[in-house]
DNA sequence: TTTTAATATGCCTTGACACGTATATTCTCT
DNA sequence: AGAGAATATACGTGTCAAGGCATATTAAAA
Protein backbone atom coordinates (compact mmCIF):
# COMPACT_ATOMS: atom_id res chain seq x y z
CA UNK A 1 0.00 0.00 0.00
CA UNK A 2 2.19 3.16 -1.01
CA UNK A 3 0.63 6.15 -2.06
CA UNK A 4 -1.82 8.05 -0.36
CA UNK A 5 -3.83 7.68 -3.53
CA UNK A 6 -4.83 4.21 -3.30
CA UNK A 7 -5.73 4.45 -0.07
CA UNK A 8 -8.54 6.52 -0.22
CA UNK A 9 -9.49 4.32 -3.65
CA UNK A 10 -11.63 2.42 -0.95
CA UNK A 11 -14.86 3.77 -0.53
CA UNK A 12 -15.64 2.45 3.08
CA UNK A 13 -12.29 3.78 3.90
CA UNK A 14 -13.35 7.85 2.17
CA UNK A 15 -16.76 6.81 4.38
CA UNK A 16 -14.94 6.65 7.35
CA UNK A 17 -12.84 9.16 7.15
CA UNK A 18 -15.70 11.62 6.15
CA UNK A 19 -16.99 10.02 9.65
CA UNK A 20 -13.99 10.98 11.59
CA UNK A 21 -14.92 15.04 10.29
CA UNK A 22 -17.39 15.30 12.58
CA UNK A 23 -15.57 13.92 16.01
CA UNK A 24 -13.22 11.12 16.81
CA UNK A 25 -15.16 7.76 16.80
CA UNK A 26 -14.63 4.28 18.91
CA UNK A 27 -14.67 1.21 16.29
CA UNK A 28 -17.70 0.28 17.65
CA UNK A 29 -19.23 3.76 16.90
CA UNK A 30 -17.94 2.96 13.42
CA UNK A 31 -19.14 0.12 12.99
CA UNK A 32 -22.94 0.75 13.61
CA UNK A 33 -23.00 4.10 12.32
CA UNK A 34 -21.37 2.43 8.60
CA UNK A 35 -22.87 -1.10 9.27
CA UNK A 36 -20.54 -3.18 8.15
CA UNK A 37 -18.72 -5.94 9.79
CA UNK A 38 -16.25 -5.18 12.86
CA UNK A 39 -13.15 -6.98 11.62
CA UNK A 40 -13.65 -4.84 8.31
CA UNK A 41 -13.53 -1.58 10.02
CA UNK A 42 -10.91 -2.20 12.00
CA UNK A 43 -8.61 -3.58 9.17
CA UNK A 44 -9.56 -0.25 7.65
CA UNK A 45 -8.58 1.90 10.47
CA UNK A 46 -5.29 -0.49 10.84
CA UNK A 47 -4.65 1.06 6.64
CA UNK A 48 -5.73 4.21 7.47
CA UNK A 49 -3.42 4.21 10.51
CA UNK A 50 -0.13 3.10 8.77
CA UNK A 51 -0.42 5.51 5.93
CA UNK A 52 -1.22 8.12 8.80
CA UNK A 53 -4.82 8.97 7.83
CA UNK A 54 -5.91 8.44 11.59
CA UNK A 55 -4.20 8.27 15.30
CA UNK A 56 -5.89 6.33 17.95
CA UNK A 57 -5.85 6.49 21.78
CA UNK A 58 -6.83 3.57 24.02
CA UNK A 59 -9.95 4.55 26.38
CA UNK A 60 -10.49 1.10 28.15
CA UNK A 61 -11.26 -1.75 25.89
CA UNK A 62 -12.11 0.69 23.04
CA UNK A 63 -9.97 2.84 20.90
CA UNK A 64 -10.76 6.61 20.05
CA UNK A 65 -10.06 7.05 16.45
CA UNK A 66 -9.52 10.73 15.20
CA UNK A 67 -8.20 12.59 11.81
CA UNK A 68 -5.07 13.22 10.72
CA UNK A 69 -5.09 15.52 8.05
CA UNK A 70 -0.88 15.16 6.87
CA UNK A 71 -1.46 12.45 4.03
CA UNK A 72 -4.71 14.22 2.67
CA UNK A 73 -2.70 17.49 2.06
CA UNK A 74 -0.74 15.43 -0.76
CA UNK A 75 -3.64 15.00 -2.25
CA UNK A 76 -4.54 18.42 -1.88
CA UNK A 77 -1.01 19.48 -3.23
CA UNK A 78 -1.41 17.13 -6.04
CA UNK A 79 -4.91 18.43 -7.04
CA UNK A 80 -3.30 21.80 -7.20
CA UNK A 81 -1.70 22.55 -10.44
CA UNK A 82 -4.96 21.26 -11.92
CA UNK A 83 -6.88 23.53 -10.09
CA UNK A 84 -6.23 26.32 -12.58
CA UNK A 85 -8.60 24.50 -15.13
CA UNK A 86 -11.53 25.68 -13.20
CA UNK A 87 -10.69 28.05 -10.93
CA UNK A 88 -12.22 30.74 -13.52
CA UNK A 89 -14.30 30.00 -16.49
CA UNK A 90 -11.35 30.38 -18.32
CA UNK A 91 -11.89 27.21 -20.13
CA UNK A 92 -12.29 28.54 -23.43
CA UNK A 93 -8.78 30.39 -22.91
CA UNK A 94 -7.43 27.53 -21.72
CA UNK A 95 -8.12 25.56 -24.51
CA UNK A 96 -6.56 28.28 -26.84
CA UNK A 97 -3.78 28.60 -24.91
CA UNK A 98 -3.42 24.69 -25.16
CA UNK A 99 -3.31 24.38 -28.73
CA UNK A 100 -0.89 26.97 -28.59
CA UNK A 101 1.98 25.63 -26.96
CA UNK A 102 1.35 22.09 -28.71
CA UNK A 103 4.99 20.75 -26.72
CA UNK A 104 5.93 17.37 -29.06
CA UNK A 105 9.86 17.22 -27.61
CA UNK A 106 10.98 15.76 -30.91
CA UNK A 107 11.18 17.82 -33.84
CA UNK A 108 8.09 18.22 -35.53
CA UNK A 109 7.14 20.72 -38.14
CA UNK A 110 3.71 18.56 -38.09
CA UNK A 111 0.77 20.62 -40.27
CA UNK A 112 -2.06 19.26 -41.43
CA UNK A 113 -2.50 19.18 -45.31
CA UNK A 114 -0.45 19.71 -47.83
CA UNK A 115 2.80 20.05 -46.19
CA UNK A 116 2.89 16.56 -43.76
CA UNK A 117 5.50 15.78 -42.14
CA UNK A 118 8.94 14.24 -42.35
CA UNK A 119 9.06 10.33 -41.32
CA UNK A 120 10.31 11.10 -37.95
CA UNK A 121 14.13 11.06 -38.19
CA UNK B 1 -13.35 1.46 -11.88
CA UNK B 2 -16.45 2.88 -10.64
CA UNK B 3 -15.35 5.93 -8.36
CA UNK B 4 -12.93 8.56 -9.19
CA UNK B 5 -10.45 7.76 -6.39
CA UNK B 6 -9.86 4.47 -8.37
CA UNK B 7 -8.85 6.02 -11.40
CA UNK B 8 -6.29 8.31 -9.78
CA UNK B 9 -5.12 5.10 -7.80
CA UNK B 10 -3.07 4.93 -10.40
CA UNK B 11 0.81 6.13 -10.45
CA UNK B 12 0.66 5.86 -14.16
CA UNK B 13 -2.40 7.09 -14.78
CA UNK B 14 -2.00 10.52 -12.38
CA UNK B 15 1.38 10.91 -14.27
CA UNK B 16 -0.61 11.31 -17.32
CA UNK B 17 -3.17 13.33 -16.20
CA UNK B 18 0.24 15.80 -14.95
CA UNK B 19 1.66 15.86 -18.06
CA UNK B 20 -1.61 17.08 -19.75
CA UNK B 21 -1.26 19.82 -17.36
CA UNK B 22 0.99 21.89 -19.77
CA UNK B 23 -0.71 20.94 -23.01
CA UNK B 24 -2.34 18.56 -24.85
CA UNK B 25 -0.18 15.38 -25.57
CA UNK B 26 0.04 12.78 -28.65
CA UNK B 27 0.06 9.30 -27.51
CA UNK B 28 3.34 8.80 -28.42
CA UNK B 29 4.67 12.23 -26.74
CA UNK B 30 3.10 10.50 -23.75
CA UNK B 31 4.72 7.53 -24.70
CA UNK B 32 8.05 8.99 -24.87
CA UNK B 33 8.12 11.37 -22.36
CA UNK B 34 6.70 9.48 -19.62
CA UNK B 35 9.17 6.30 -20.69
CA UNK B 36 6.00 3.51 -20.84
CA UNK B 37 5.22 0.75 -23.71
CA UNK B 38 2.63 2.26 -26.08
CA UNK B 39 -0.17 -0.06 -24.97
CA UNK B 40 0.01 0.55 -21.57
CA UNK B 41 -0.66 4.30 -22.43
CA UNK B 42 -3.14 3.61 -24.96
CA UNK B 43 -5.04 1.37 -22.26
CA UNK B 44 -4.46 4.26 -19.45
CA UNK B 45 -5.73 7.13 -21.51
CA UNK B 46 -8.67 4.64 -22.58
CA UNK B 47 -9.78 4.07 -18.95
CA UNK B 48 -9.31 8.21 -18.20
CA UNK B 49 -11.67 8.95 -21.09
CA UNK B 50 -14.24 6.76 -20.26
CA UNK B 51 -14.16 8.32 -16.92
CA UNK B 52 -14.25 11.37 -18.42
CA UNK B 53 -10.81 13.24 -17.15
CA UNK B 54 -9.59 13.31 -20.99
CA UNK B 55 -10.98 14.04 -24.16
CA UNK B 56 -9.06 13.42 -27.78
CA UNK B 57 -9.04 14.96 -31.29
CA UNK B 58 -7.72 13.55 -34.00
CA UNK B 59 -4.94 14.29 -36.08
CA UNK B 60 -4.25 11.94 -38.71
CA UNK B 61 -3.33 8.98 -37.27
CA UNK B 62 -2.62 10.10 -34.07
CA UNK B 63 -4.46 11.08 -31.49
CA UNK B 64 -4.10 14.50 -29.10
CA UNK B 65 -5.50 13.84 -25.97
CA UNK B 66 -5.77 17.38 -23.40
CA UNK B 67 -7.29 17.81 -19.84
CA UNK B 68 -11.14 17.47 -18.62
CA UNK B 69 -11.11 18.77 -15.29
CA UNK B 70 -15.10 18.24 -14.00
CA UNK B 71 -13.98 14.15 -12.75
CA UNK B 72 -11.29 15.94 -10.50
CA UNK B 73 -13.73 18.36 -9.26
CA UNK B 74 -15.13 15.55 -7.73
CA UNK B 75 -12.11 15.05 -5.90
CA UNK B 76 -11.65 18.98 -4.89
CA UNK B 77 -15.70 18.37 -3.60
CA UNK B 78 -15.04 14.99 -1.70
CA UNK B 79 -11.73 16.70 0.06
CA UNK B 80 -13.48 20.26 0.88
CA UNK B 81 -14.57 19.04 4.74
CA UNK B 82 -11.28 18.04 5.55
CA UNK B 83 -9.63 21.54 4.40
CA UNK B 84 -10.43 22.78 7.94
CA UNK B 85 -8.17 20.55 9.20
CA UNK B 86 -5.61 22.39 7.95
CA UNK B 87 -6.73 25.65 6.78
CA UNK B 88 -5.61 27.40 10.16
CA UNK B 89 -3.87 25.95 12.64
CA UNK B 90 -6.70 25.23 15.04
CA UNK B 91 -5.28 21.86 15.44
CA UNK B 92 -5.64 21.99 19.45
CA UNK B 93 -8.92 23.92 19.50
CA UNK B 94 -10.43 21.55 16.70
CA UNK B 95 -8.64 18.40 18.75
CA UNK B 96 -10.72 20.14 21.43
CA UNK B 97 -14.23 19.86 20.10
CA UNK B 98 -13.16 16.44 18.93
CA UNK B 99 -13.09 15.74 22.38
CA UNK B 100 -16.57 17.05 23.28
CA UNK B 101 -18.59 15.52 20.90
CA UNK B 102 -17.40 12.26 21.32
CA UNK B 103 -20.62 10.24 20.28
CA UNK B 104 -21.54 6.77 21.04
CA UNK B 105 -24.92 6.34 19.90
CA UNK B 106 -25.34 2.70 22.10
CA UNK B 107 -26.64 3.10 25.58
CA UNK B 108 -23.48 1.70 27.28
CA UNK B 109 -22.54 2.74 30.65
CA UNK B 110 -19.53 1.09 30.63
CA UNK B 111 -17.27 3.78 32.39
CA UNK B 112 -13.29 3.65 33.63
CA UNK B 113 -12.90 4.68 36.72
CA UNK B 114 -14.88 6.57 39.43
CA UNK B 115 -15.49 9.91 38.05
CA UNK B 116 -15.24 9.72 34.46
CA UNK B 117 -16.90 11.53 31.60
CA UNK B 118 -20.79 12.22 32.09
CA UNK B 119 -22.77 8.62 30.94
CA UNK B 120 -23.55 11.18 27.85
CA UNK B 121 -27.43 11.55 27.44
C1' DT C 1 -1.08 -0.68 -53.73
C1' DT C 2 2.39 -1.80 -50.65
C1' DT C 3 4.69 -0.16 -46.78
C1' DT C 4 5.22 2.28 -42.59
C1' DA C 5 3.66 5.23 -38.69
C1' DA C 6 0.43 5.76 -34.81
C1' DT C 7 -2.84 3.98 -31.92
C1' DA C 8 -6.13 0.64 -30.15
C1' DT C 9 -7.47 -4.02 -28.54
C1' DG C 10 -7.42 -8.88 -27.18
C1' DC C 11 -5.65 -12.54 -24.42
C1' DC C 12 -3.22 -14.33 -20.65
C1' DT C 13 -0.93 -14.29 -16.35
C1' DT C 14 0.00 -12.52 -11.97
C1' DG C 15 -0.48 -10.12 -7.84
C1' DA C 16 -2.92 -7.30 -4.67
C1' DC C 17 -6.62 -6.57 -1.88
C1' DA C 18 -11.24 -6.75 0.23
C1' DC C 19 -14.21 -9.80 2.54
C1' DG C 20 -16.10 -13.49 5.60
C1' DT C 21 -15.51 -16.36 9.34
C1' DA C 22 -13.23 -17.81 13.15
C1' DT C 23 -10.22 -16.84 16.82
C1' DA C 24 -6.90 -14.30 19.69
C1' DT C 25 -6.15 -10.41 22.81
C1' DT C 26 -7.08 -7.12 26.25
C1' DC C 27 -9.94 -4.79 29.37
C1' DT C 28 -13.72 -4.40 32.87
C1' DC C 29 -16.86 -5.72 36.12
C1' DT C 30 -18.87 -8.92 39.35
C1' DA D 1 -11.07 -16.02 38.79
C1' DG D 2 -14.63 -15.97 35.36
C1' DA D 3 -17.74 -13.82 32.11
C1' DG D 4 -18.47 -10.67 28.75
C1' DA D 5 -17.40 -6.48 25.91
C1' DA D 6 -14.44 -4.21 22.42
C1' DT D 7 -11.02 -4.67 19.18
C1' DA D 8 -7.39 -6.91 16.53
C1' DT D 9 -5.54 -10.55 13.68
C1' DA D 10 -5.07 -14.97 10.85
C1' DC D 11 -6.42 -17.62 7.10
C1' DG D 12 -8.69 -18.99 2.95
C1' DT D 13 -11.09 -17.29 -1.12
C1' DG D 14 -12.72 -14.71 -5.05
C1' DT D 15 -12.26 -10.81 -7.88
C1' DC D 16 -10.36 -7.49 -10.55
C1' DA D 17 -7.09 -4.71 -12.64
C1' DA D 18 -2.32 -3.84 -14.54
C1' DG D 19 1.30 -5.45 -17.48
C1' DG D 20 3.37 -7.96 -21.40
C1' DC D 21 2.99 -9.37 -25.90
C1' DA D 22 0.96 -10.00 -30.16
C1' DT D 23 -2.12 -8.27 -33.40
C1' DA D 24 -5.80 -5.44 -35.39
C1' DT D 25 -6.99 -0.93 -37.22
C1' DT D 26 -6.56 3.36 -39.47
C1' DA D 27 -4.23 6.75 -41.97
C1' DA D 28 -0.40 8.42 -44.65
C1' DA D 29 3.62 8.15 -47.62
C1' DA D 30 6.17 6.01 -51.32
Amino acid sequence: MESVFEIIAEPNRRAILSLLVSSQQSVGAIERQLRMPQPTVSKHLRVLRDAGFVESTVDAQRRLYRLNPEPLQQVEAWLAPFRRFWSAHLDALERHLDRMKQSTPTKRKTRRKPTRRKPRT
